[in-house]
DNA sequence: ATGGCTTACAAAGTAAGA
């Protein structure tokens, strides 16, 4: 089974929809997960996004906020919305693909909280939330984790750059939500609860800079530079070397009303 | 220097993103 697989953070599918027709049009991903939907499911543009080429859609939507929604050109069945946390937010959704003979592979989408401004978990609830989020994130796949078989991937927007080459000044971003120690911690005990691994870091040495987000507020994003990798693809160790090429498309960062947030495009093939 | 921007919404100013 060969397929591509796209994450992207669309801040807004509706506002958005002739975007991620000119990114599927270009890049023909086989499966995309959105993230920041921001609708509920009744107002998801299905009908729209189907005729794209996806029969196949699973949405998880919440009003105004949040919300995720798995994409397929091939066959899957919904295996979860899983309300980590137990907060009522729409911030997963995993599918299962029964592809020709091959297999199951899961697929899970997920959308971890921002964390608010103060990384401080007594002062700041949406920052206690996050490392909550983390550590719910944690359990789960460790409870999993004598099932060394199982074939999962995880894309999505992770909200931590882990590295100090996934922010534009590890220095100056110590303490500002997304790259604070509490939260990379974390998340490295999510990536060993099941031994996942970081596919875009199997494709680009941890020395070199790599971003998927650069904020509204940067007036020449490119000259400034001012990025963090935020989105992340993730599989288990039975896909290793699975994951054959990886694309960060910064180039959607120009294109009109764009999300800030940019596609991460992954290539498998899989015995 | 985090905020100069951007989004949704019981539509003018809030809350949220990160």
């Amino acid at each position: 089974m060969r397929f591509r697989l796209a994450t992207w953070n669309i801040n807004s599918v509706r506002l958005r929809l002739d975007l991620v027709s000119r990114f599927v049009r270009a890049h023909r991903p086989d499966m995309l997960c959105l993230q920041e939907i921001k609708c509920i499911e009744g107002k998801f543009p299905a009908r729209e996004l189907g005729a794209l080429g996806f029969p196949h859609i699973a949405v998880a939507g919440q009003k105004g906020y949040h919300g995720v929604a798995t994409l397929s050109r091939l066959p899957f069945t919904l295996m979860e919305r899983r309300d980590i946390c137990g907060r009522g937010h729409a911030r997963h959704l995993s599918v299962v693909l029964e592809g020709g003979g091959a297999k199951p592979l899961v697929l899970h989408n997920v959308y971890v909280p921002a964390g608010g401004d103060i990384p401080d978990p007594a002062l700041n609830e949406k920052f206690r939330h996050k490392l909550e989020f983390l550590e719910a994130l944690a359990s789960w796949f460790g409870a999993m984790r004598g099932r060394t078989k199982i074939r999962m991937i995880m894309a999505g927007d992770l909200n931590v750059a882990p590295l100090p080459t996934d922010v534009w000044s590890h220095r100056q971003l110590l303490k500002v939500v997304s790259h604070t120690p509490a939260e990379v911690e974390r998340l490295e005990r999510v990536q060993a609860s099941h031994g996942w691994v970081d596919v875009m870091r199997r494709h680009v040495p941890a020395e070199k800079k790599l971003f998927t987000w650069w904020s509204y507020r940067n007036r020449d994003w490119r000259a400034s530079n001012r990025g963090r990798r935020l989105d992340h693809i993730w599989m288990t160790p039975a896909l290793d070397g699975a994951a054959r090429a990886m694309t960060v498309l910064d180039e959607a960062r120009d294109w009109p009303r764009t999300s800030d947030h940019v596609p991460v495009i992954a290539d498998f093939v899989i015995e």
